[in-house]
RNA sequence: GGGCCCGUCGUCUAGCGGCUAGGACGCCGCCCUGACGCGGCGGAGGUCCGGGGUUCGAAUCCCCGCGGGCCCA
């Protein structure tokens, strides 16, 4: 077949073979899940279009296409999706700055909302335009599906396990407290606040004891919540206080009575070892209401100002209330102290507006009904690795609050529900079809509870947080919504690649979701990888300005240098670091087989007539084995070493020792027969293709390219066969064995001055199991004379075994 | 503030109760080049995060710190 040309290998070469896999369809891979067997379906991530990816992300979709080519290579159809995650509030953000606009002010019509939403879709195209050009160029082979997850298609599934879970009584809607932005005048997940240290004042407020007139201290920041307060409490340790257990302290202005408690959440050196707990100035605040079952008193509006409850500080934003109260209380000389303090502020990530915890109605998630079932059917999933199964218990065993799922924003799946304003009747449209209820109209001509007319009836406006839509990810990629059963079945057949910081999110709820709407697992297989750091092994976060992204060094090394970096980097589960070094060493790897290749393609392949040597079924056996243990670590989705092993293989073991050794046979040089000869091209090929289809999901440019040349065709659609793991009766062991002899030998010439290649006069003495390799060894190194066994006088003892007496008196 | 995970040459790691802690990348020196400046041989580099304990014996088990990460507050 073709010879190789090429000495080294440029990244421009992978230019020309993505053409060529373009054209020839790689990329579709047609997986029917009703009809075949054996398949794996792939739950890629959809990643959001915010922004362009760093060498993280793009090493996270680089082995998510790695593990799905080494599936193919062992015999699966794979099914590997690559869509894109356009619901939520980012790209608003993007939006509103790009255009310098507000999203609550333009929805406030429908026309206006429309408009907001087409700006929105088009800074999303742009950004999904950017992602799919990364990921190609790193050669995945991903099933492109323009169709994200705000298409019609997706939200329509996401709105049917809506309606099935509303009308199974698993979702419903409520007043509860949560976590609010009065400037965006949204309730915010925790993945959507942020913390910032801020310079603040910590108020000494004195209280006075109810029952005995004593007067205590107590600190805090929030002195305006003051109305709200429901209890005062100190550390259960803090012997201060103890004598205060059972009795009440009076709130100053408001002159309201609190029971004053002992509770591990007061912090004794804090201030003064008192603390009075609202509802709500933080998060402790909640947790503790609820736990002490106190009836909270609410005092902040969802614009942020102070409402009658407050009495004298109604009607003022929450500064502005702060500095009223502190006036009032410093001219009552209620105010003992006050200092400078730093602390951390939960605020808005958008807007850093503080955040204020108020009740509001929105739609909640049953999911402590659920715990122990999702705690069994995490079980039942393999977990790749194992340890990480542990931080989805952890989660599960924590959770206190159902999911609030219902976000006041626009570019999201719309909470498909109307309700009849006469009679609050829930009114649900069928399943199947995308609808926008603050645009349509209701899908009923009047209440069918009250019978008021279809103008009485208002479409619900808001829509779903995030990852309400994601959580069905894999349910999109199996069709459930036109195919459930086919679908259910195929779960069994799913794998899910992802990161181990959103095990608590996507997978968390992924696995909730999936168990209530089909009663099954949501997947086989869990893969799980660590995080990409820095070169100095910090997180890449843009904040932190140390984002390395792949473009410059894919231009510079390509995309399969790139490729085994990702691959090396860490051992599957581990944080993988960025390493320049590591994506040179690649393409030194792909030069490296190129020449074998070079080499290997200027003999012409046998047909027959080969025998084999000890040697050559050594070194076929080697690489045999080395193939099987690649294969079991494909099978445990591992890429990590898979590519350790190939590349001793490739590297240290053929080209370093095999192809050296068989050099004086196949150059004529060593008077072997012709049919040794031919045994040795036949090892030769055997081993590179080999080599070839095994490296090929990790590097798939290289072996492409060198396949194309040797084979003809496509090394992607090539799978291993049991021939491939034929040993031919050979031993690894003795290829192990003939590395460590020439090494020793190197060693020896290189001690004495010697050139490699210089002939060695005297006699080397081998043990038993070298014997068969005797004739090559000698040939190799050239040595006057090889013997077995161990003579009665030697020179030098080269290793263990191996023995070399130099011949007398000629020098 | 809480929970969980992790800390072995500069880096990635092997070892998980018992030989002088092994390998790879990088670095330094020497050498080689009839597939490849690709490599070969040698060298430097580790108090196995620190401290205490268990044990005849600990990188390995236990406890306490310190540092890093993730998630939740």
């Amino acid at each position: 077949m073709g010879r190789i040309e090429i000495t080294r290998w440029r990244p421009e070469y992978e230019l020309e073979l993505l053409k060529r896999w373009e054209e020839e369809g790689l990329y579709r891979e047609v997986v029917d899940l009703a009809a075949d067997e054996s398949y794996v379906v792939i739950d890629t991530p959809p990643p959001y279009p915010s922004g362009a990816w760093g060498v993280a992300q793009a090493a996270h979709y680089a082995q998510i296409d790695m593990v799905a080519r080494a599936l193919r290579l062992l015999g699966y159809k794979v099914l590997a999706p690559f869509y894109a995650d356009r619901n939520g509030l980012p790209a608003e953000v993007a939006t509103e700055k790009a255009f310098g606009i507000v999203a609550h002010e333009m929805a406030k019509t429908p026309e206006g909302r429309e408009a907001f939403l087409r700006l929105v879709s088009e800074l999303l195209d742009k950004n999904e335009e950017a992602l799919v050009r990364v990921w190609k160029r790193l050669g995945c082979a991903f099933d492109y599906w323009p169709d994200g997850t705000d298409s019609p298609r997706y939200r329509a599934m996401t709105q049917a396990t809506f309606i099935e879970m509303w009308k199974r009584g698993l979702v419903y809607r409520d007043v509860k407290p949560v976590q609010w932005c009065p400037r965006c005048r949204t309730s915010l997940a925790e993945a959507e606040i942020d913390f910032v240290k801020e310079v603040g004042r910590l108020y000494y407020v004195k209280f006075r004891v109810l029952e005995t007139g004593e007067e205590v201290t107590i600190a805090t920041t929030r002195p305006e919540l003051l109305a709200a307060c429901g209890a005062v409490i100190y550390n259960p340790r803090d012997d201060r206080y103890r004598h205060l257990e059972g009795k009440h302290a009076v709130v100053p202005v408001y002159g309201h009575s609190v029971p004053i408690l002992a509770h591990e959440m007061a912090r004794p050196e804090y201030g003064t070892g008192l603390a009075m707990m609202c509802s709500y100035g933080d998060v402790r605040d909640l947790v503790f209401f609820k736990e002490q079952g106190l009836k909270p008193r609410v005092i902040v509006e969802k614009d942020g100002t102070m409402n009658r409850l407050a009495g004298p500080l109604e009607g003022l934003k929450v500064e502005e209330a702060r500095r009223r109260i502190v006036e009032m209380l410093r001219g009552e000389g209620l105010l003992v102290n006050e200092e400078e303090i730093v602390h951390e502020v939960p605020v808005c990530w958008r807007c850093k507006t503080p955040v204020e915890i108020i009740h509001v109605e929105e739609y909640f998630l049953r999911q402590l009904d659920f715990k122990d079932d999702v705690l069994r059917v995490a079980d039942s999933m393999e977990f790749y690795p194992v340890e990480h199964r542990e931080k989805l218990d952890i989660w599960v065993k924590s959770l206190a609050m159902d999911w609030p799922i219902s976000r006041t924003r626009y570019y999201g799946t719309e909470v498909p529900i109307w309700t009849c304003t006469k009679c609050n009747h829930v009114i649900l449209p069928a399943p199947g079809k995308y609808v926008r209820p603050w645009r349509d109209p209701p899908p009923v001509d009047s209440c069918p509870s009250c019978g008021a007319p279809r103008d009485a009836i208002v479409g619900e406006s808001r829509v779903f947080d995030t990852w309400f839509d994601s959580s069905v990810s894999v349910l999109y990629v199996v069709n459930w919504l036109e195919r459930p059963e086919v679908a259910a079945r195929a779960l069994s057949r799913a794998l899910r690649p992802q990161g181990y910081d959103i095990i608590r999110t996507w997978l968390y709820y992924t696995t909730l979701r999936t168990w209530l709407l089909t009663g099954r697992p949501p997947f086989r297989w869990v893969r799980i990888t660590g995080m990409g750091l820095d070169e100095k092994g910090r997180a890449m976060h843009k904040s932190l300005g140390n984002v390395i992204y792949p473009e410059p060094y894919l231009e510079k090394y390509g995309a399969d240098a790139f490729r085994f970096w990702s691959a090396v980097a860490s051992r599957l589960g581990s944080d993988y670091r960025w390493s320049e070094a590591t994506v040179r060493s690649g393409l030194l790897f792909a030069t490296k087989i190129v020449n074998i290749a070079r080499f290997v393609t200027s003999f012409e392949e046998p047909r027959g007539g080969a025998s084999l040597r000890p040697l050559d079924r050594a070194m076929i056996a080697y690489a045999a084995r080395t193939a099987r243990e690649v294969a079991e670590g494909y099978g445990k989705l591992d890429v990590y070493e898979p590519t350790l092993k190939l590349y001793h293989l490739i590297w240290d073991v053929f080209a370093s020792n095999y192809v050296e050794m068989v050099k004086p046979r196949v150059y004529g040089r060593a008077g072997f027969s012709e049919a040794e000869v031919a045994g040795a091209v036949h090892a030769l090929y055997r081993v590179l293709r080999l080599s070839l289809k095994l490296l090929s999901p990790i590097m798939p440019f290289i072996c492409d390219y060198i396949w194309r040349a040797v084979e003809g065709g496509t090394v992607a659609r090539e799978r291993l066969t049991e021939d491939d793991l034929r040993d031919e009766g050979g031993d690894p062991g003795l290829m192990e064995r003939v590395v460590e002899l020439n090494s020793a030998i190197w060693k020896w010439k290189k001690e004495r001055g010697m050139r490699l290649g210089e002939r060695v006069e005297g006699v080397l003495y081998l043990p038993e199991e070298l014997r068969d390799v005797a004739e090559d060894v000698k040939r190799f190194h050239r040595v006057r004379e090889v013997a077995v066994g161990k003579p009665e006088a030697w020179d030098f003892e080269l290793m263990p075994g191996v023995y070399l007496a130099l011949d007398r008196g000629t020098g």
